[in-house]
DNA sequence: CGGCGGCGGGGAAACGGTTTCCAGAAAGCC
DNA sequence: GGCTTTCTGGAAACCGTTTCCCCGCCGCCG
């Protein structure tokens, strides 16, 4: 315990925290190095008796395996890249935790970026990732960046994008089915007697805002609805955005019912403008969004929303990933990953103003119900 | 061009990507890798010339030094770590870009996790990001997890807390001036009329709350008010805590005409609390908040708050990082990191109600002895 | 009984781009 | 001319792991 400073002859380490390395573990067991890394990777040849020994030393020095060392020689990092667009739009952030969850539970670490729709911004994300030598990249910007990414990257680096990618041969495309979510959307406003429907469309240089605007375009079509020119405009996926779109709505003749949008924040944005001019939803007008966020259900009143999930995507994400990564993964060919996504009542839609209204006394019986619950 | 493949005896790589090199820099300027190395790291007892040479081919052949390669030799990855106690929290994703930016401006990257206030969570954090050999860990998690963390780490490591953290040689701690903005706040209050004011406090576990509850019990008893027993009342730093907290007030014989909130997510949930039992703000009752994150203004009215800057903190915690990881850092010996908080005048605080009816138009002043001390 | 094959374990190289030590050459100064 | 100073280049060191290759042992077969 006493023991004073011995000035060792060891040239002075510059690492910062001492750690245990595969040599501890050699010598407490009494076996060689080699050994051990036989032991720690599972390599069947090793004695049972040998590794038991192994594995009880290991635990005894309290060894973990050092990344870095390990990348050295395999070269793989375990490290994986995910690049959204927008940190602080509270969707990415559930995204990201979803990823990171998955991602560390089969042993990556993450490393994450956001693009803030700068294309500078993203090259020296992109850059520095690749310098970092990590072994994959997600792409979940929704839709942009493709051709600047591609220019970037070496063709065979693994990537997973969403809707659309380079055709590539280890590039992934998770591709999200707008159409499931927005069509139960509109047919949920159709059942309720809505007509008039209105569309907050994302920008529309996002590949998903099309997407999604397309896909509501064709389930009003299903029904022989259609909107007039006024009612579909443009957003930019911002609350600000939101609250813009639904005053140039209603700055339009005929105010719709109904407004869907294409993203929650966009929907919040509504519902705030909604609120400043006085009109009540869902009473005077129902609003469904997109997304999901955690947010939504605590909007006043809690929002109907198409739910695309955090959840899936990441594992989506998170698997096809490793399909481009690990030589032999059992669904390394599969190019396309589904995504599904599903309508969410809450209380935000409702019949339209004005009708039903032997059923109405003061609140919607649809209101009734779901409080009821 | 057409070239067959070349069974080349040099053993294949398994690198994912080729990266140009030193070496590349070397042949190109015709000088030896070290002469390349001095130059880039701006050794200035290279002959200018060499020196001019070998920038030119660095440009020319797009070289970029292996972050991976540095760190094995100078045994400092340029990794800073970055913890949070809840990436899905509004305040955190700002307070993470800002950091991301600060720390990739000074060259090094971020790990960021999210401790999402549990324990097992915390605690595997910390390990990866010794495993991955971060330089330094920012604890931004607002006042727990010190002793948790404290254990984890060896007594020399860089690491940077809020509020209060281990007394230990290398540990830096950002000291958050609460009592200033949170008195500008009871003060501006006052100033308007009001002399009954609740508070909100955040979980009591943590720190900061404490420090803000107490900073504005302090700015009270400077002006001679008191908060009775049912105006202090206990939130969670959620949206639902603060709805729940608002309820509670309410159900006191005696609402206040304003309050005032640990953070904005807590002002969110009274805001819509208050919708729901249709309160005004500010008319019937004034709302303070306290963070100022980025939605603060886009609430309805636009959000009164104390405005903790994301980017001062961030700055501070880079910095105070740095200090301890930078051998003759300017500021090496500094412990404490000061940081100023601010009132940030919105729309959601006004005269109390029913006071000022020289002023008023149409207001019948209902309720007016409330405000009678 | 001896040789050979198979299997398991250990020594040591390889992984990789950088920094840095050290030696040597050139040049300048006394 | 010799000594000192200055700058460049070759090569080692950095790190902990994986893996190649060889050796020894055991068992089986001839």
């Amino acid at each position: 315990m006493s023991a004073a400073k011995v000035t060792s002859k060891k040239k002075q380490s510059n690492r910062r925290h001492s750690s245990v390395s595969i040599r501890d573990v050699a010598k407490r067991a009494g076996v060689s190095i080699a050994t051990v890394s036989r032991a720690v990777n599972g390599i069947t040849t090793v004695d049972a008796e040998l590794a038991k020994r192994v594995w009880k030393a290991v635990e005894e020095v309290g060894y973990v395996p050092n990344p870095q060392a390990r990348a050295l020689v395999s070269g793989r990092s375990r490290i994986l890249g995910l690049i959204v667009s927008e940190i602080t739009n509270p969707f990415f952030p559930e995204l990201v935790q979803e990823f990171e969850n998955l991602a560390v539970a089969q042993g990556y670490e993450v490393m994450i970026g956001s693009t803030n729709y700068e294309p500078a911004r993203t090259e020296s994300l992109i850059r520095r990732m690749l310098q970092r030598n990590v072994d994959g990249v997600a792409v979940m910007t929704f839709g942009i960046e493709e051709e600047l990414v591609k220019k970037l990257v070496e063709s065979e680096f693994p990537m997973v994008f969403v809707d659309q990618g380079p055709k590539l041969p280890n590039i992934r495309v998770l591709k999200v089915n707008y159409g499931e979510g927005i069509r139960g959307a509109v047919q949920h406003l159709a059942a309720l007697g809505h007509r008039s429907i209105a569309f907050i469309t994302g920008p529309l240089r996002l590949r998903s805002a099309l997407a999604r605007r397309d896909a509501f375009l064709e389930s009003m079509t299903e029904l022989g609805l259609t909107a007039p020119e006024g009612h579909i405009v443009e957003g930019d996926h911002t609350m600000e955005g939101g609250m813009a779109a639904i005053e140039l709505i209603a700055a339009h003749d005929q105010l719709p019912t109904a407004v869907v949008c294409s993203n929650d924040m966009t929907a919040i944005g509504v519902l705030h403008g909604l609120y400043r001019t006085t009109h009540k939803v869902p009473n005077d007008i129902s609003v469904v969004g997109f997304d999901d966020i955690h947010l939504a259900q605590f909007m006043l009143p809690p929002l109907t929303t198409v739910q695309m999930s955090c959840k899936q995507l990441a594992t989506a994400a998170v698997q096809a990933l490793r399909a481009g990564i690990e030589p032999d993964h059992p669904k390394a060919a599969q190019r396309e990953w589904h995504v599904p996504t599903q309508l969410v009542v809450r209380q935000s839609t409702a019949f339209p103003r004005g009708s039903l209204p032997a059923l109405k006394k003061k609140a919607p019986a649809h209101r009734a119900e779901a409080a009821a619950k």
